[in-house]
DNA sequence: GCGCTGACTAAGCGCTTGCTCAGCATGGTG
DNA sequence: CACCATGCTGAGCAAGCGCTTAGTCAGCGC
């Protein structure tokens, strides 16, 4: 159940003597298995303590609270997702060559990271106000680059679609839903689940084959 | 945040003097609503006993604990939501007017019912160890019968798709995560979005246009 | 040696949880 | 009337929760 984890989101620690970033990090990667598996409500600080090898005492001196843990998780899980966005859209391309790779980044990220992903899309209710805030506007963002990308390709003619709202609903909804069903016993690479997925969207955009 | 309920999935309470019935489909209201919106592991039973205004003992009556309110609600849905993929998938039409019409009516169920499609398909780790294995077997079922539809139309030459399997992901999924995102304040109604999903998914498999 | 710091633990506090149980009102039946 | 089943409540129990507190101990500058 490990799927690669948050090696790319946060720094990884420094092989170094200095063992407090390192015991964080530890923290936060008990956090998210247990999250993604068992939900917020049901992970008990007891479990990402001693899964992060320490009393549950110590996960005090490193984080303010179990609420803490989670909007760090959220807050740096949406904002890798939202810079892979923006990366893909930005780029020299085609819109439709462009909006493959969004798709197939997109799509492969929620598998590989699927234990993020699940925590990034699924336990927003359990985030404190604050952190929901800042955690909306980053999703909002994320829309809008989709949203703008197709509009751009309609524009170009490149795609057809009637509804550019729901088309992008559509897109981004077919990469988040795939952190909920994928597995370790999936056959489909991330990687090769990601190309089909960017055939399927562009034909569903109407682009040319 | 009522969503149609769960009035098509259970019969209707007796307009008469029994009254026994009646308080059960009032706890199983109760129940959806508050799984649905802050999950399971976060409602209590004074929850659900208060929202059906009763006190938290009276719950005991009726069910035998919070994990059998649970058992049944994902029980029923799965079974309705199967029972609705069957009639679309069984008719007599092409293959993509059936599949047009499986979309259609398999996104607009998850719209609209979206309280119920939540605990259906969020809330699946909570339940206990036998109600999952009933309910993973619907799944499978539901899935089973989305590829067996796409195969039917790939052999009839109504269909373009290289991997069946990962279409009837792209198309079930984009079914599922209706239940995540849709909201009272969303503007299309569940019947608007079943009839766009529909052209999409259409378009995704390579129908004729 | 000394005093200090920072990561950590054992113990446990106050509170909430799922669930139980004795008892009460109601109403149908002899 | 007595009898009892039914649907429910008020009070509360045992267990487990997030988090705190007091104290231990290795490492380091002096």
């Amino acid at each position: 159940m490990t799927s690669t984890p948050i090696a790319d989101l946060w720094p990884a620690p420094p092989g170094g003597t200095d063992s407090r970033p390192e015991a964080a990090y530890r923290l936060l990667q008990a956090a998210v298995e247990s999250f993604a598996e068992r939900g917020f409500h049901a992970t008990t600080t007891r479990d990402i303590a001693t899964a992060a090898g320490m009393s549950p005492a110590a996960l005090y001196i490193h984080y303010p609270s179990k609420a803490a843990l989670l909007a760090e998780i959220s807050q740096a899980g949406h904002a890798a997702t939202l810079a892979l966005v923006r990366r893909a859209a930005a780029g020299e391309e085609e819109p439709a060559e462009r909006m493959r790779r969004l798709v197939e980044e997109f799509s492969a990220w929620h598998a590989r990271g699927r234990m993020v992903g699940r925590v990034v899309n699924y336990e927003l209710h359990a985030l404190p106000e604050d952190a929901y805030a800042v955690v909306a506007a980053l999703r909002l963002d994320i829309e809008r680059e989709v949203s703008a990308l197709i509009e751009e390709g309609v524009a170009a003619g490149a795609f057809t679609v009637s509804e550019v709202r729901t088309a992008a609903r559509a897109v981004t909804s077919l990469g988040i839903d795939v952190s909920r069903w994928y597995t370790d016993r999936s056959t489909e690479t991330p990687e090769e689940l990601g190309r089909r997925y960017g055939e399927l969207v562009l034909r569903m955009l109407g682009a040319r084959v």
